[in-house]
DNA sequence: GTATAAACTTACCACTTGGTAAGTTGTCAA
DNA sequence: TTGACAACTTACCAAGTGGTAAGTTTATAC
């Protein structure tokens, strides 16, 4: 089962996604949810029993995606695999913000309740691939992890704020940002073919 | 009025603002934060009306506590003042999250709701004094505010992170994580002293 | 002493929330 | 034809939400 994209049950799940993603998990609702894939959150409590259980799933699901673009990334060295997979990260989390929105949101409430980290086997796998690149291959594991983090940060935060520095700088001044940010981004993951310090 | 630090509306504010930063607007309700102030939540709607208006005053003096961060920041040259603007940053950022964890809701907000940007006042007199040192006063503004919002971003995305990290890797791990975390920011903030590019 | 006003509280209301219970509909196998 | 099961819907509920209205207490001004 679920072998169609268009399986209810995952239907379910990506519209979810998106309306967790924009509201937050309290300010979503079942019925809100439901209204926009035209159902009763009736059918929602059928396939799930829960909220709580629906955020899960759509939390699981994020972690899938997540790994799967570090996994499907292309490229032959590790270093233009890095290279391109943080470019691609950059891109994806400007046009299509609501994955980034999550894992914004699942730290912020991280704070409060204990979770099952679901970002961990993404991290994991970037800091595998990270390490295998001759400029990280001889560092510790803090000083990739803090390279890493530092860039998802500034990619992260950038998409997070799109639409704050839209408002207040204007659409066009926010271009020319974001066409500085890609360039300073591209700059810093050249130092990828650089020799260890 | 409001010279006491004592003063109820201040009180207020300042509880109300923990509890907003922890859970969220929606998450947030009138009659859990007058809990924890030992009052009926009448008191806050007496005070400030709606709920919503209580959010602004606590974005507000968000919005004010960021400028001031900024104003009153020690140092003789622009450079030092902006260092040290930085380190303090992520050392509060991460000792007291609760303003860090304000400002990404509001980020996280602004996506649907249309919001007055309180951090502009910040931000621009972040820009004013990084535009004086003479590593940036040839630059772009776009080229300039990239560069501060990356530290910005790595900064927030790491404080953020802080119980997750502990979570994923454990307290030890995340000691060094943050320590070597500062130390790639100084090296960051080193660049400082040299000359324009 | 009395009036005034600030700083509250108690009581209440309309509405939304997640969740339960009990049906209804359609499909498909025997 | 019948039975079984998945995929729902309608009806309902207790709890919690922000907000209104009408008191009550307390301090201060005159």
């Amino acid at each position: 089962m679920d072998q169609h994209a268009e399986s209810p049950r995952t239907r379910y799940i990506t519209t979810a996604s998106a309306v967790f993603a924009q509201k937050g998990y309290h300010a979503a609702s079942l019925a809100g949810i439901a209204d926009r894939l035209g159902v009763t959150k009736q059918a929602l409590l059928h396939f799930f029993g829960s909220k709580a259980r629906l955020y899960e799933e759509v939390l699981s699901a994020l972690s899938d995606r997540l790994l799967r673009s570090i996994e499907n990334v292309e490229g032959t060295t590790p270093e233009t695999k890095l290279r391109t997979f943080f470019l691609q990260l950059s891109e994806d989390a400007l046009c299509n913000v609501e994955d980034t929105q999550l894992v914004a949101r699942a730290l912020l409430d991280a704070q409060t309740t204990s979770e099952n980290w679901p970002m961990k086997p993404f991290l994991d796998a970037l800091g595998a691939l990270a390490h295998k690149t001759k400029r990280w291959s001889k560092a510790s594991d803090a000083e990739l992890f803090c390279w890493i983090y530092q860039n998802i940060g500034s990619i992260q935060h950038f998409a997070i704020s799109q639409t704050t520095l839209k408002g207040m700088y204007g659409k066009e001044a926010f271009d020319v940002l974001k066409e500085t940010h890609q360039a300073q981004l591209r700059a810093a993951l050249a130092d990828l073919e650089e020799d260890p310090v």
